[in-house]
RNA sequence: GCGCCCGUAGCUCAACUGGAUAGAGCAUCGGCCUUCUAAGCCGAGGGUUGCAGGUUCGAGUCCUGCCGGGCGCGCCA
């Protein structure tokens, strides 16, 4: 319809440009958009306010000469001139209904596009290091990134879902080596727990399964395992060396044995990644290790390539990537001293996998913390020689929970943290979703589980969720009514929807393709949640004006058609958010499992 | 100290990327259940958009400077 307008007034332009009567150097961007405001009608251009400069004339005596020069449309009733010079267009009944028509044709494909054009593109979110099960500080990139990566779908891109597995480097020896740690003690060797180890009771299950699987087959004497080792920090020594030498004696005294307890104790953890992102309603393409990186010869290539461009040099003994040169404020190592590539190293080597792979577009999300990597990693996607407007770098600001209106702290390290899991036991996969979502991802949010619990007028997604059951559940009783539903007599009736609310309704509805659209394209999810909780608020309004079920078979069946078109659109947007669609929600359901 | 993000009703947040009278939900107050689920609806009050300038037909939105909050600034991941 933007587009039917659009070209309308392009032609007026044109003629009066034949005519003389404008003098433009060249064509003006046309803007139309929804109006706010009923009494501005459905649409609305700027278009004579910006061309006022350049014509030097009245903006409302250029959309007098506009709508005088508009050709006739099928679409249009009205055509107004408002405020400054707003040119406000009124769509025809038949062509503000047809929504409903075009949207039980479509189902749950309404909304959907061909924006993207089958562009393939990646997102990768979470990617939390496997050294722990995800706590809720993960859980909003999780929300986050899934529902973009539905919204994407939805509007015609190829999205390929990325979790990147950091199954290398330091942190995975500290893991393995707390596990190993745990099974000495419990195998009853006396053992003073580094401070730096993951402390997680997490850690002791796994030590039991290795227990279980090899016996004491990794038993080795305490005076052994801290043969060398420097001082904790309790004893007055550097806790980062201390847990690096005991590091150095695990896969010393275990040789293969260490590789069996790393395998164990990563595939355990990743596991149970998975499962909770499962229960999440969290999916992925491709669960990326970065291991697979150094063992494929994309880091020496990544590194090369940076070579070639003579971005890389040597300092103090380690290699340095000139990132300055790119915007970065620092230059960044890429190969420690002792010859072990950093972590960046395989940032930037994923980084030239997904562009050999591709994408047109590498969308990252991040927690706000790793904001300093932006300019980093577009440093080496432009010393890559890559276009760096290819990755779109997505912060999500931390979320904060509230229980009993007590702020929730929590901290990583000491194992002290509400997992994932247990958010979504308590609250719900359905609320939990949606409230990680309901923000803008660059707000800080104030995750109330409280009211994400509470199953009241409170809870937003018990809202829209009560609408969508509220229409199911005029659809089933239609029977015990002796009443049926029969679509076509509600598309031909469709003209009897005069009511206030149904407009309202049917505006809304007509609206949900450009809402998706605009979210997507921006990324800005919580758009779709409050668009949703916008429709169903104006159901809920309908459904207490006015009755369905009623006699008039024609009107019943034009308003049966409006109802279902509404529960397809709140049961795909509730979809796209990763909620669910409940077609019943019972007070029996009240009381919590 | 430098860099990034954020400041909108008492609280939590919107505002279609520069548009018309800044909107919702909670909370507060007043109404609505012999009618399709009251997990609902209708109504009322509540604002110098942190402060001060600037850009233009027009600013919550863009630019500058302050004030206040969050985060980041390792040969850590």
């Amino acid at each position: 319809m933007i587009g039917h307008i659009q070209e309308l007034i392009e032609n007026a332009l044109e003629h009066l440009q034949a005519k003389g009567e404008f003098e433009l150097t060249e064509t003006p961007a046309i803007t139309i958009e929804r109006t706010r405001n009923k009494s501005h009608g459905d649409y609305a251009s700027n278009v004579a306010l910006t061309l006022a400069k350049p014509l030097q004339s009245n903006p409302r005596a250029i959309a007098e000469q506009i709508i005088a020069e508009l050709a006739e449309s099928s679409h249009v009733k009205k055509v107004e001139i408002a405020g400054p010079g707003f040119i406000n267009f009124y769509l025809t009944d038949a062509c503000r209904l047809q929504v409903i028509k075009r949207i039980l044709k479509h189902k749950g494909d309404y909304g959907s596009s061909q924006l993207g054009q089958d562009h393939p593109i990646t997102v990768e979110f979470v990617s939390a290091n496997p050294t722990g099960p995800l706590h809720v500080g993960h859980g909003r990139g999780a929300a986050f990134g899934s529902s973009l990566t539905n919204l994407l779908k939805k509007v015609g891109y190829q999205v390929h879902a990325e979790y990147y597995v950091n199954d290398h480097g330091r942190q995975m020896d500290i893991l393995a080596t707390s596990v190993w740690l745990r099974y000495l003690e419990l195998c009853g060797e006396p053992i003073t727990f580094p401070v730096n180890g993951y402390k997680g009771d997490y850690i002791i299950d796994i030590a039991r399964d290795v227990r279980q699987q090899y016996g004491d087959d990794f038993r080795h004497q305490q005076a052994e395992v801290f043969a060398q080792v420097s001082p904790d920090e309790p004893a007055g020594g550097d806790k980062e060396q201390h847990i690096d030498d005991l590091v150095i004696n695990a896969k010393d005294i275990l040789g293969k044995g260490y590789q069996k307890i790393f395998k164990k104790a990563l595939k355990s953890i990743l596991s149970g990644i998975e499962d909770d992102l499962e229960s999440f309603n969290v999916h992925y393409d491709q669960w990326f290790s970065e291991k697979s990186l150094h063992k494929s010869d994309t880091i020496e290539r990544a590194l090369n390539k940076l070579k070639a461009g003579d971005h890389l040099y040597k300092k103090e003994g380690a290699l340095w990537f000139n990132a300055t040169h790119f915007g970065d404020e620092k230059d960044r190592v890429v190969m420690r001293e002792n010859g072990l590539k950093t972590y960046f190293a395989s940032d930037v080597a994923y980084l030239l996998d997904k562009f050999e792979r591709g994408f047109e577009k590498s969308i990252y999300v991040f927690g706000a913390d790793h904001h300093g990597y932006i300019p980093r990693l577009k440093a080496a996607a432009k010393a890559m020689g890559f276009d760096a407007d290819k990755i779109d770098i997505l912060l999500v600001q931390f979320a904060h929970l509230f229980k009993g209106g007590e702020k929730l702290q929590m901290s990583t390290r000491s194992g002290q943290f509400v997992t994932l899991n247990e958010l979504v036991s308590e609250v719900g996969c359905d609320a939990a979703r949606f409230f990680y979502v309901m923000r803008s991802h660059d707000q800080h949010l104030d995750f109330d589980m409280d009211l994400a619990k509470s199953q009241s007028n409170e809870n937003p997604v018990y809202y829209i969720q009560y609408a969508h059951a509220r229409i199911c559940s005029i659809l089933r009783k239609l029977e015990e009514q002796n009443m049926t539903h029969n679509i076509e007599i509600g598309h031909v009736s469709i003209e009897l929807l005069i009511e206030e609310q149904e407009q309202d309704l049917i505006k809304a509805l007509s609206q949900y393709p450009e809402t998706i659209e605009k979210a997507a394209v921006n990324y800005q999810v919580h758009t779709v949640a409050n668009y949703l909780r916008e429709l169903a608020q104006l159901f809920h309004s309908y459904y207490n004006a006015h009755q369905v079920q009623i006699d008039n078979e024609n009107l019943r069946n034009a308003r049966l058609n409006l109802c279902l078109a509404t529960r397809y659109v709140l049961a795909d947007g509730l979809a796209l958010l990763g909620s669910s669609a409940p077609e019943e929600m019972r007070a029996e359901d009240k009381t919590p499992a």
